[in-house]
DNA sequence: ACGTACCATATACAGCTGTATCATAATACG
DNA sequence: CGTATTATGATACAGCTGTATATGGTACGT
């Protein structure tokens, strides 16, 4: 055996390339050779761990799904344990919005990923749709803990609350990302938001 | 002069196979050659019309644009003319939501758009947030006028309302398209929301 | 009538793309 | 220690892309 290396550590490298490529040039600029120079290494490289460049895409994208797993972990892992439905409600949207360089990376690429998945089959259902199910289960379940505690607007259906947030928080975020909106505008959007949620 | 032809209608035909072509094979798919060809006309005249490639991309942008002011147009005539504002808002909202197909098909292509402007400089503010802003403050006028009728709930900001319901629309439109919610739930979604707003 | 301005086609070209091939370095194990 | 296995490199190739060139037709103003 040779120089035994940690594949799935050197796909992550990739990966983090292509996003990077992504966020700057566009993901129609997401070439081969690209993700090579952006990675430092050479196009066989990046052939010899995602044979094609389908594969490149769809584990850039599953990488991604990953990460951004991760920062929403960290992210709660700050909050005091039973947490207060508000305030968990309060950090999803900080962290939906592209607020600062990492969260306006993922959402600038996921909405590309996501412009690709409407006409390509192979890349659509898994990754996305099911890390969104898993949030809104986690924002409806905020919300019936906030609605057990009295401390919810009388009325609301919870699970069409929670499927209201991330539909909010993805159109605000797209409209930000295109230079409509100042980071500030939606935020202030989303405040007024959980201000009628919460009265 | 030549064989008189009209140069605008010439454009929109082109312009019309262009987005023929990006709702059935994404965006990236689009080439001079496969929007000659779709159009049924030599390359050349695709280079004819619209220079280079990145003024067929924008002159299809902009047409997409004028395109779906017409349509919005069409629909609003067809309410009665001092418009109630709930059935204004609800007009939106079908439209808005990628419905029938061509709603789809402006939503999906529209999505692509928006996310090439997000890293383009060249194709991003103005044909988005023009449209957008028009939108905005009409549905701010309507809510405006409901309020002054008294039919809207107490204590509602209206242009933060009209921002809203264009943000959440567009955000369940795309959930729609990347086929994490059917149609039917994201009605209900819009549905509820219009409830909120009229008691 | 006719040639000039406009419309249209066919084809060429250089560059980039994904993929395949050939070659080579490095190492863990028998 | 040598050899099979894994990891990297250099380069070739066919196809597609945007753009440029060269050429043909056609309707009108004069």
């Amino acid at each position: 055996m040779p120089r035994t290396v940690d594949h799935a550590e050197r796909r992550a490298q990739l990966a983090d390339a292509l996003v990077r490529v992504a966020a700057r040039d566009g993901l129609h600029a997401v070439t081969m050779r690209a993700v090579a120079e952006e990675a430092g290494v050479s196009l066989r490289l990046v052939q010899y761990y995602f044979d094609t460049k389908a594969q490149l895409m769809l584990g850039a994208l599953r990488h991604l799904e990953t990460r951004s797993r991760q920062r929403w972990a960290d992210r709660l892992a700050e909050l005091p344990d039973p947490v207060p439905p508000r305030a968990f409600l309060e950090a999803f949207l900080a962290e939906a919005l592209p607020t600062d360089d990492q969260s306006r990376v993922f959402h600038l690429v996921g909405t590309s990923y996501a412009a690709l998945a409407m006409t390509d089959p192979d890349l659509a259902t898994e990754p996305f749709t099911l890390g969104i199910d898993d949030l809104d289960r986690q924002l409806a379940d905020a919300l019936k803990r906030a609605q057990a505690d009295g401390k919810l607007a009388p009325g609301l259906d919870v699970t069409i609350e929670a499927a209201r947030l991330i539909s909010l928080s993805h159109g605000l975020g797209t409209s930000v990302l295109v230079g409509q909106r100042t980071v500030d505008a939606a935020t202030e959007i989303v405040n007024y938001h959980l201000n009628q949620l919460f009265p």
